[in-house]
Formats: structure tokens, sequence, C-alpha cells
RNA sequence: GCGCUUGUAGCUCAAUUGGAUAGAGCAGUCCCGUCCUAAGGGAAAGGUUGGAGGUUCGAUUCCUCCCAAGCGUACCA
């Protein structure tokens, strides 16, 4: 049982009435650990005045033995204040449970399905996608950590117009010694004729990322290639050999190369869907809909009937009969469902998909697959680059992931390359600092917030930043790396001759499971953001004012130690969540 | 036109979902080097929370009306 929880039973023990949203983490540490509005939300329903209710909770609390103090503050805030006796018996808890102290049941029995990083299989990932797959990621390593079965998965959109322009693309314009050919047959018997990333001397996604762009500017610029291009469609859909040939080679190019961005990242799926494997099942959808009265006939096209859902109506099937992205989706969150049985269904996917996902939940509901209460769109804010517009493929201002990625890596080895390591571990250092410094930038901001990325801002690595908290973890570990394991001390100090700075680092790391529950509540990966920053910031001025290992009183020592090891443990855990990679120098 | 989202310090962002004196980082000013890594610590400064009303013990947060930006608005993805 966490904290909140032993105060809430101790405060119901006295009022009986339903507090969960009453008690939280006070704000300033000026103010104790925890703080209760109860008083002042049920004054007036009981008819009472709030300061002498919240006296009254805090005359019959105040010599409970896990409070050293609890006070009342007018209007009628009761702030308590943790004893430190029950602080300190809580780094035994950090030191025992280790990798999993912050581990909390919030979420037991249930099971989540977080859709994120669906990139389309024609291009490079670009820094569009990568918010999609940090956040996606750390709301799934959270929710993990909070008890519940994540299952974490990805569409892939491996069909349609995008994908014939991206073949049209490469067979027209892939041919070795320049000349155009557009027969497919000629292409399945002459494949030799035609480049590869090796003889081109690209990665499989940056060279397909040339060939689509290509693709679908003779496409938008020739009237007779988008019929032909149109027509790839139409004789994929039939399943024409030399088209699938096609197809599958320009594909596993594109999958190939993504794949390298994502491992890197450190991203992963439990289970990916594509779409010829469940697009037909979407046509299905559409005639079973029609013959419940979920769909109408409009124009020759099907369209949905959401009026009752306040939205606006949307066509399901085209009146050339072919299927639309909504039609997927539903028979694919059907899929979903069936196969997984989630409790909640998440998507994480940008906000102009915002009305698109409600009504793929509407009908999904009309169709008893699930309520719309259990589908979660995670929309999150636009990213772009501070300085620069709005990033387009077209106008070719697209920023990709890995070249980030090169660049703030480059950066940090030009910081870190006077240290006495390797050359080999520099450069792992670097990427690993580089890597959580992108990331920590992108989450430590609200999940809506469109944001401004800049290189010298966002990337400084000095204040609110990854390498700060990386910095405050190496810190700790230099410390405990200069004295001989001795891992089994007995935690025990004399506590007054606890300084405030170490009482202020204890208090700060008992409240680590409630950010982990605050955190996933929300899906604000922002809020243990500031956590491990303001635990970092606690520990620089502590490591600044107090000696651990030059600490004469042996038991002081001791107890430093094991209050440094708490904190690096801490920030581990909590990093790791955040998906940022741990080193032990710097 | 309608719908959704956003507007907070010079810049980039927070604010525990209605709580207490609106907090950080960067930039600018000033201080800290015999000492566990200075990617650090400390101090001061910076605000009519886009504007105007309203609701109540209490509003950045909820309601109404303006202003500004972004996105969406059925046969694109």
């Amino acid at each position: 049982m966490n904290i909140k929880q032993k105060i809430i039973e101790r405060v119901k023990s006295v009022v009986d009435i339903d507090l969960d949203i009453c008690v939280s983490i006070s704000e300033n540490s000026s103010r104790g650990d925890y703080t209760s509005n109860i008083a002042m939300r049920y004054a007036k329903q009981l008819n009472r005045n709030a300061v002498d209710l919240a006296n009254e909770i805090c005359e019959k609390l105040k010599n409970d033995k896990i409070f050293s103090k609890v006070e009342v503050v007018s209007p009628g805030f009761i702030n308590f204040w943790l004893s430190d006796e029950f602080l300190i018996d809580n780094l035994d808890e950090v030191i025992t449970q280790g990798n999993s102290y912050g581990r909390v049941d919030f979420g037991k029995g249930k099971t989540w399905l977080i859709e994120h990083t669906s990139p389309n299989p024609n291009k490079a990932m670009h820094i569009g996608h990568l918010r999609n797959n940090v956040f996606g990621m750390a709301i799934a390593n959270l929710a993990e950590f909070a008890g519940f079965k994540v299952i974490r998965d990805a569409v892939d959109n491996n069909r349609g117009i995008a994908i014939a322009k991206l073949m049209w693309g490469y067979l027209k314009f892939g041919r070795i010694d320049g000349n155009h050919i557009e027969d497919v047959t000629y292409w399945v018997d002459h494949v030799d004729e035609w480049l590869t990333p090796e003889n081109a001397n690209k990665r499989p996604d940056r060279f397909m990322d040339e060939f689509y762009i290509k693709g679908s500017s003779d496409f938008s610029e020739n009237k007779e290639v988008e019929i032909k291009v149109r027509n790839m469609v139409v004789l994929w859909e039939q399943e024409d050999k030399p088209i699938w040939k096609l197809w599958e080679k320009v594909l596993n190019y594109v999958h190939e190369g993504q794949a390298l961005t994502l491992q890197r990242l450190g991203s992963r799926w439990d289970h990916v869907w594509h779409e010829h494997e469940h697009y037909k099942e979407g046509k299905n959808m559409v005639e079973l809909g029609l013959k419940k009265g979920i769909f109408v006939k409009s124009d020759g096209a099907v369209i949905t009937q959401l009026k009752k859902y306040g939205i606006p109506d949307t066509v399901i099937e085209k009146s050339d009969g072919t299927s639309l992205y909504i039609t997927q989706d539903i028979a694919l969150t059907k899929k979903k469902i069936d196969t997984f049985k989630g409790d909640k269904l998440h998507w994480v996917v940008g906000p102009d998909q915002t009305l698109a996902l409600k009504q793929v939940f509407a009908v999904c509901e009309q169709f008893g697959i699930i309520n719309v209460d259990q589908c979660v769109h995670l929309s999150y804010g636009y990213m772009s680059i501070k300085g620069s517009g709005k990033m387009s493929s077209r106008l070719g201002n697209v920023l990709y992931i890995d070249d980030l990625l090169d660049l703030v890596a480059g950066k940090v080895f030009e910081q870190i390359k006077n240290t006495e390591v390797s050359l080999d571990e520099k450069k792992t250092i670097a990427e690993k600092i580089g890597i959580s410094a992108v990331k920590y930038s992108i989450l430590k901001v609200g999940r809506t917030t469109d944001m401004q990325f800049s290189f010298d801002e966002d990337l400084s690595f000095e204040g609110n930043s990854g390498p700060y908290l990386m910095y405050s973890y190496v810190r700790c570990k230099n410390i405990l790396s200069k004295i001989e394991n001795n891992s089994d001390i007995k935690i025990s100090v004399d506590k007054s001759k606890l300084s405030e700075y170490e009482i202020l680092l204890l208090r700060k790391l008992i409240v680590f499971d409630e950010v982990i529950v605050s955190a996933v509540n929300g899906y604000s990966p922002n809020l243990l953001c500031s956590y491990l920053f303001e635990l970092s910031k606690l520990f620089s001025s502590f490591y600044e004012k107090v000696p651990v290992i030059h600490e004469k009183d042996n038991e002081l020592k001791l107890f430093r130690l094991s209050l440094v090891d708490s904190v690096s443990q801490v920030l581990k855990n909590g990093m790791k969540l955040l998906g940022m990679e741990i080193v032990e120098k710097m």
C-alpha cells in the first residue's frame, strides 16, 4: 500500500467520504509531503466551517506515528509531514526492490493495447514519427510498470495508392542505365538491371525515398501515368504475380531501412498488423453494416450515420467500390479485440486524425465491437524545427530521424572526446547520451503542446535536460564505486544528524510510485520528467554541500551511501521508463 | 461558415485536472575552483496567464462573448 492510500485510509476513519482525489503530493515542501483539501470540499455539504472540520481531522491524526506533523492552514488545507523514521525506512524498500521500486498494481488484471508508430512503408522516417515513437514507447513502459498487461502494436499500411507510386517510381526511374522502363514483366526477368541500395551506396529506406518522390511527382504531373499507377492498385488486388513481386521488393527495402531507425530508438512492437492481411475484411464490414442499417448508400457510395454521436458522416466505401482508411480501421479494431481482448485500446496518432478516429470509434460501437469509452486517441502536438516552416517531403525540408540523431550524437562526442575511454566506448556513450537527450526533450513537454525543436536550446545539455539526469546518475555511481561493496548494511541513523538536503531527498524518493500513477492516469510522461529533474536538482545540491566518502562519522557515511544508492536506483528506473539509456561514465 | 485544439517571463516549456506566494530551463546580471566529475552549486531580476465579463471561500484551469494561430470539415492518407 502506498503512502497516499495510507493517508486516505486514516482520514476516512475520521470523515467517511470518498476522497481519492482530495489527497495529493504537496507542490511545495514547506507545505508538507502530502496535502488535502477535503475540508474545503465538503464543508458546505456537511454544513460545517472548513477550518473547524480540518482541525477535527488534524486532531485525530496528529499522533499517528507515520506523521511527524499535521497542520491546518487557512482556508482549510491539511498538510501532512511524514515522520523521519518512515522516510528512512523507505530506503530499505528502494534497495531491496531495486529495479522494481516504484512498480504499482494499479492496472493489475487489465490489458491495454497501445498502437504507436505506424509509418507508411513508402519513405524513411522523419521527425514527425519521432514524437509518436518516443511518446508511445514511454506510455507503454509506464503502463506496464503500473501493472497493466500491455500490447504494443502498429499498422503497416502496405497497400494502396501511396505504395503504388513507390512501385512506379522504382520501376520507371530505378534502372542502372537511366532508361525509363514501365513494363513490370520486363522488370521481373531483368531484376539485375535495376539499382539496389548496395550499388547506390545508400540506406535502403533513403534509397526508396527518392523513388517515392519521383514516382509521386510523375503521378501528379502526368494524367496517363496516374491511370497506370491506379491500375497497379487494381492489379495488386487481383494478385497479379509480377506486381506482387515488385511490391514485395520495394516494401522489403523500406522496412529494412525503417527497422534500422527503430532499433536505434529502442522501439519495439508485440504485434504488427499488415494491411494486406485484413483489408478484405473491411469490405465484409461494409456489407454487414449495410445489412444492419449502420451504413446507407448515398450517390453510389456507402456512408455512415453518426448523427446521434454529434459528428459528421463520412464515406466508408467509394462509389467505385474501393475502400478507405476508415474501412480497414473498423475491421482491424474488431481483429484487435478478437485477438487480444483488450480492456482499453489506444491510438497514438497525430491530431489531424481526431475526427477520423472519432468516426471509427463510433462505428465500432454501432457494430458492438467496443464502446467508445474504451477507445483512447492519444493525440500529440506538432513538432517543428524552430525557424523553419512546416515540413513537407515535396519541398525537401524534412528532417530525418537518423540525421537528427547523428547530429546530436556528434555534438556529444565533441564534448566527451577528451575523456579517458576507448574510441569505441566514446562512440557508444555519445550515441546513448544523444538519443536520450532527444527523447527527454520531447517527453518533458506536455503531450498536446505543439513544440518547436531547437538544436541550440533543447539540446543544450544543461539545466532541465536528459544529460543532466544522466550526469546526476553518473555522479551517484562514481561515489558508490569509490567504496568497497557492503550491500547488507542495516540502514540506521540518528535522525538529528540529518541535514535539510538529506531530508528533502528522502521525501522525494518516497513519492516515486505516486508519480508513476499520475503519469499513467494522465498519459503524461512529462510528470515523470519533472520528477526526475527535481530529484536530480536535490541531489546536485546535496552533492555540493554534503560529503559522502569523506564523512568521518561512519554511521552517517553508511547512511549517505545508501541514500546515494537509492537516488541512483530511482533515477535509473525512471530513465528506463522514458526510454533513456543508462551510462556509467560521461 | 461549423467543429476540435492552442494562446502563460525576451525564448522554449511546467503548473498534481478548481487550490495556497503561477514554477523551471535557456539567454542576460552577479557570486562559488586545495574538497566524491563545474554537463555543477548559489543569488538577484524577469508575469495584468491573448482581451472583457461571469460562476465561488479560491480561476491559468469551468461558462459566455471577442481577438489571434493551427488542424479538421464525406468518396486522400
